[in-house]
RNA sequence: GGGGAGAUACCAAAGUGGCCAACUGGGGCAGACUGUAAAUCUGUUGUCUUUCGACUUCGCAGGUUCGAAUCCUGCUCUCCCCA
């Protein structure tokens, strides 16, 4: 296996990091590496309660991918043991615990997402459950005897608990422990972690200089911010996008970043090379709109081809700035006969409820082919010839025909 | 082990017998506007109902009352203080 220089590699590896603890390790294992031919073990345990991978995961997913194409090897652990236990980093309340079946099911999901980014074919998949489920009772409290309470409430996310009157239960002490035993089980040279990891990824150091081993560099990549432009980008916060969702969603979503935000999804979620990215920041400065459906462009590119993403642009330029009707609606074959408008909207999924839909007729946000309904009372006759676009909000269309 | 506080809609948080489907803020949704699905402004935000109105909802289960989110009893969960 022969590698890049080690400058070269920094490079790559420095892209869009917060922080490396420490530096000088990381180069020392770099150059070790090199001599010797073989890869550094890069380890990212990833938390298989929630499947739903979004472009706030992809920032650690890619930095992981780019450590493979460096020639390393990237070791994936599915956090199955720790799922039952529950994680409580960066989180106010405590996750709940998971069953075995679940997270099985989940970790599938999460790998199947995953592989979009990374090199499936060269990632090691473990499970936990492997080491930490064959720990007894005296295992465990061994381990636990290796940190202390002061060091374990440093942490920042157990003392706002702690102080906002919050259930902090004791298994959570352990989850950190749990996370870096993982780290000495597997000898890894790097572990990689959001921000919000620090503290557990630095546990993994102190485990493992306990149990001799050389300690492992921590890696720390910058929380993503959502589509709100304020908090970090999660479902919980529903400021996220989904890295499979649908490629017109995928591109309008992006659209609604933030301009400041324009240059920072570039650096870390993109693959635009590291000597395109001064002149994109400038673009971003200067020209914002179009720097943001560029970014919107190679964002959904990545997940689908150009062309999908080309599609995307027109669908999003038609509907939303030309205030059109796209090209592709979904049919919705009715029977014959009178219906309520309200029932339609309803039945075709566009309101969960009567109520709602009568809400939305009431604040104009009901059309068909065009043309504004405000009366609540409106009732539509399907007959052969029916054929019409039914607009409901900004971006809910379907075609009424008759079955 | 002893004492005290609390659980309200998606979240936060008022309400302490009828004026409560429940103040307010955030979020969501809609409209206007916009390069944008941003920002801002306006409206809206339990279900059914054209209106009137009806029904379900304030941790869970019972009870008192013409009437309960509000009072009583039991249960579950959480926090604080003392030991």
């Amino acid at each position: 296996m022969s590698f890049l220089p080690v400058e070269q590699q920094l490079e790559v590896i420095k892209r869009g990091v917060t922080e490396i603890i420490p530096e000088n390790e990381l180069i020392h294992k770099l150059k070790r590496s090199i001599k010797t031919g073989k890869p550094l073990r890069v380890k990212l345990g990833c938390d298989p309660t929630r499947p739903d991978l979004h472009l706030g995961h992809s920032v650690i997913l890619r930095k992981l991918r780019q450590f493979q194409d460096l020639g390393h090897h990237a070791i994936l652990i599915i956090g199955d043991f720790t799922a039952t236990i529950g994680d409580p980093t960066g989180q106010k309340k405590m996750r709940p615990s998971l069953t075995m079946d679940e997270i099985m099911e989940n970790a599938k999901t999460y790998f199947d997402q995953a592989s979009r980014i990374l090199d499936a074919e060269k990632t090691e998949i473990v499970y936990n459950s492997e080491w930490l489920g064959k720990m007894n009772f005296s295992d465990v409290i061994r381990l636990a005897s290796k940190y202390t309470l002061a060091r374990m409430i440093e942490r920042d996310d157990f003392t706002n608990r702690y102080e906002n009157n919050e259930p902090i239960a004791l298994h959570e002490f352990l989850y950190p422990l749990a996370q870096g035993q993982d780290s000495v089980h597997l000898k890894s040279d790097i572990e990689l972690g959001g921000q919000d990891q620090k503290f557990n990824l630095l546990v993994g150091r102190d485990l493992q200089k306990i149990d001799e081993q050389e300690p492992q560099v921590c890696l720390m990549m910058p929380l993503l911010v959502g589509t709100d432009g304020s908090a970090k980008m999660s479902k919980s916060y529903d400021n996220y996008i989904g890295i499979d969702e649908p490629s017109n969603d995928m591109y309008g979503k992006l659209l609604k970043v933030p301009d400041e935000l324009i240059y920072t999804y570039f650096e870390l979620i993109s693959d635009v090379p590291i000597d395109e990215l001064p002149a994109i920041k400038e673009k971003a400065e200067k020209d914002p709109r179009n720097a943001k459906h560029d970014l919107a462009l190679t964002i959904t590119r990545m997940y689908y081809d150009a062309k999908t993403a080309q599609d995307a642009r027109e669908h999003f330029e038609k509907t939303i700035i030309k205030k059109d009707v796209p090209d592709d609606i979904p049919e919705f074959p009715q029977q014959t006969g009178s219906y309520r408008l309200i029932e339609l909207i309803r039945s075709v999924g566009f309101a969960p409820s009567n109520g709602e839909a009568r809400r939305l007729i009431q604040q104009g946000g009901v059309s068909a082919d065009g043309n504004q309904i405000k009366d609540v009372n409106t009732e539509i006759h399907i007959d052969t010839e029916t054929d019409f676009v039914l607009k409901v909000g900004k971006r809910k269309f379907g075609r009424i025909i008759c079955e």
